[in-house]
DNA sequence: GTTCTAGAAC
DNA sequence: GTTCTAGAAC
């Protein structure tokens, strides 16, 4: 399996081509995916379109396979622009797939709602299906969808549940080089309840079967055992993404595209302009490097919060070169994305959540001029000149100011933008002041410094949000009636925080429970969009960031090759990250041994996770779960600070060295409910 | 989950 | 004084 690392690794033989097939009702966006590709791509991509293959009219599905056809034979890769909603419809496709051919679909499941009022508001569409008649036509289409599967024969499958996630996949197969393949894999993929358990039970079931897995280090014996790290009621449920309770329909009724999910409304998120590229006509490729390294420089320091650079339009030459930049470094696209929109109106008219923008801004700080300083100075009035003016007068290149918005801001109020980052970028234009003259050596030093002082500036607010909302955790703790310390310095930037916070809130609160008060105040950081589950009590439950490595393995386990074993469609197989098994999110199945003669193993907690009643062996969770379904954890954190026991003897020790030095001796054999049922599996012809 | 460390236990 | 544990921080 080749992996795109930004060398040559995931070149393989000259010329591979694909086949794209976009799956999506329509309204889903399938010929602005393939235009922005075939626009941006080094690789020459035919779009094939049922609607217009028949001399601009619609055709027939023959005459689009002749095409695929005629197009591969010319070395070309092709997007199969078509609804191919189910899986008969998508079948015929795939025989088009080869040794040399890799047969992708590109899933744009967006809300419904989305799709049926771009469909009905089209004009000229080249399937005709315009006015009243869509919404039926598109209801009726995805009432029959079926979710596209690798057993059809794909080799890779990609689903965009937003317009964040489908501007990802743009810039991964706009990366695509004439040569360069895609790692396969299903990606994306949101968890349907149903399905989770069977494909569980399939896991399940392999381990039963008759040639367990055996550990490879110092074991005698064998068993094979279920962690689920929950620790509460824990249901046999795949992790999903979790939902707030006000789905996007609500703010839909005015008329809004919504098609990123609510979710992102907490995920802190920069906006920026390219910086210097427009007016100081800085030199595209190396303004597109500059960016690409300094984010993949400060992602990991941003826990959850994302980075999206932003322009007009689809055609922008800077987009096209960072997100084939991006793609090519493997960069995290669900951290870091390009993004068409204005960015004074991302929430309003893209549905993207910003709460920090970046202004390309002028040395005076001042409004006018031309581009994004003249449209965000206008969107915020004049509320932005005062902020701005109480905070610097004026900015030298590569340098940056952060600005906090007052609630009284059209921008705060209408974007839900808390701050504004100016920002100062090299002038190349000799008919602007201060012009480098083509010094580029200078102009990149400067540039790179322009994206370090913005992105550190982010860094900053995340850094004072973190702390007034832990503080405000604390105050709700303790019942404290006194209000917020009124600090100098940023103390205003606190209280900012603390009205967002509320007017968050308030808008969730509408019309749904009460679990608000928690949602809240958890923190923000380092949780991203996993760390926060509810439980079916209906407490929020927030996981340590180290426990959530096995979620990230789960999410991209292609990222992860030095650790994964073999990725399947509902399983991910991989050697443990820590040699001593851990309790991590998401259902994990390990296979231990019984010699239990490990350095790594340390302390109480340690020993007695795997000897006390704790432990739940697979084969009881199995029969527990074909029993009720699911299968509950043991509810006791007393059992991990018990007295220490020998697993063997049953004979008590008064610390661990006492212990180990006791087992690497111990010959008793094991006791009896350990050799029922199977759940010892024994190892090779050792015993 | 691991690492670090103060303080208890020896 | 050294060993070990338990809790906090990561």
């Amino acid at each position: 399996m080749e992996v795109d690392d930004g060398s040559e690794a995931r070149v393989e033989m000259k010329g591979k081509q694909s086949v794209v097939m976009l799956v999506g009702a329509p309204g889903s966006g399938k010929s602005t995916f393939c235009d922005a590709v075939i626009g941006a791509s080094r690789r020459t991509w035919v779009r094939i379109c049922q609607d217009t293959i028949g001399n601009g009219k619609a055709g027939t599905k023959a005459q689009c396979i002749k095409s695929a056809l005629s197009a591969l034979n010319e070395g070309k890769s092709v997007f199969i622009d078509r609804c191919n909603l189910d899986r008969e419809q998508r079948a015929e496709f795939l025989k088009l797939g080869s040794a040399q051919i890799d047969v992708h679909a590109v899933v744009l499941d967006l809300p419904t709602q989305l799709c049926i009022s771009r469909s009905v508001k089209r004009t000229g569409h080249e399937g005709n299906l315009q006015g009243g008649k869509a919404a039926a036509v598109v209801n009726r289409m995805l009432q029959k969808k079926e979710s596209p599967k690798l057993i059809e024969g794909f080799s890779r499958i990609t689903f965009c549940h937003n317009d964040a996630e489908v501007q990802a996949a743009m810039g991964t197969y706009s990366g695509l080089g004439p040569s360069d393949s895609l790692l396969p894999g299903c990606f994306g993929q949101k968890s349907q309840d149903a399905k989770v358990q069977v494909g569980i039970m399939k896991f399940l079931k392999k381990a039963e079967g008759p040639s367990p897995v055996v550990s490879k280090v110092n074991s005698d014996q064998s068993v094979a055992s279920i962690g689920s790290s929950e620790k509460k009621g824990a249901s046999l449920e795949r992790e999903e993404m979790p939902v707030l309770p006000n789905a996007p329909q609500k703010e839909e009724s005015k008329g809004k595209d919504n098609a990123v999910q609510a979710i992102d409304k907490d995920v802190p998120t920069l906006a920026f302009p390219s910086i210097s590229t427009a007016d100081f006509q800085f030199n595209l490729e190396k303004a597109s490097d500059i960016i690409v390294e300094t984010v993949e420089e400060f992602l990991p320091k941003l826990g959850n919060a994302r980075l999206v650079l932003v322009d007009l339009t689809y055609e922008s030459k800077i987009l096209s070169l960072v997100r084939a930049k991006a793609a090519k470094k493997s960069i995290d696209s669900s951290k870091f994305f390009t993004f068409v929109g204005n960015i004074i109106e991302l929430s309003t008219k893209r549905a993207l959540h910003c709460n920090v923008i970046a202004n390309a801004a002028n040395w005076r700080l001042r409004p006018g001029g031309g581009g994004v300083n003249a449209a965000i100075f206008k969107a915020a009035g004049a509320d932005l000149e005062m902020a701005t003016n109480d905070r610097a007068k004026s900015l030298v290149p590569g340098s940056a100011v952060v600005v906090p918005l007052p609630s009284t801001c059209p921008l705060y109020n209408r974007e839900g933008i808390t701050h504004v980052i100016h920002v100062l970028g090299p002038n190349m234009n000799p008919q602007r002041p201060n012009c480098l003259n083509n010094d580029y050596n200078k102009g990149c030093m400067v540039l790179r410094q322009a994206y370090t002082s913005l992105f550190e500036g982010f860094l900053s607010i995340l850094k004072i949000q973190e702390t007034s909302v832990t503080k405000r955790h604390e105050e709700l703790l303790h019942h404290s009636g006194r209000g917020p310390d009124k600090s100098v310095g940023n103390g205003d930037l606190k209280n900012k925080r603390d009205d967002v916070d509320a007017s968050d809130s308030s808008k969730k609160s509408r019309g749904s429970g009460n679990e608000v008060e928690i949602d809240s105040t958890r923190p923000r950081t380092g949780n991203s969009d996993s760390g926060i589950q509810t439980t079916d009590r209906g407490m929020t439950k927030a996981w340590g960031s180290w426990a959530q490595a096995f979620y990230h393995i789960a999410m991209h386990p292609e990222r992860q090759k030095d650790d994964v074993l073999e990725i399947l469609e509902d399983v991910v197989v991989l050697n443990d990250l820590y040699p001593k098994a851990p309790s991590m999110r998401q259902l994990h199945l390990h296979v231990v041994s019984q010699d239990f003669n490990s350095v790594h193993l340390k302390n109480k907690k340690h020993w007695n996770s795997f000897n006390t009643a704790f432990f739940r062996d697979s084969v009881d969770v199995i029969e527990e779960v074909n029993k009720n379904g699911k299968a509950m954890m043991k509810d006791d954190k007393s059992l991990l600070s018990m007295e220490l026991r020998c697993h063997r003897c049953r004979s008590a020790h008064p610390n661990i060295p006492r212990l180990k030095s006791h087992i690497r001796n111990c010959q008793v054999p094991f006791p009896a409910f350990l050799l029922q049922s199977g759940r010892l599996v024994r190892a090779l012809d050792s015993n």
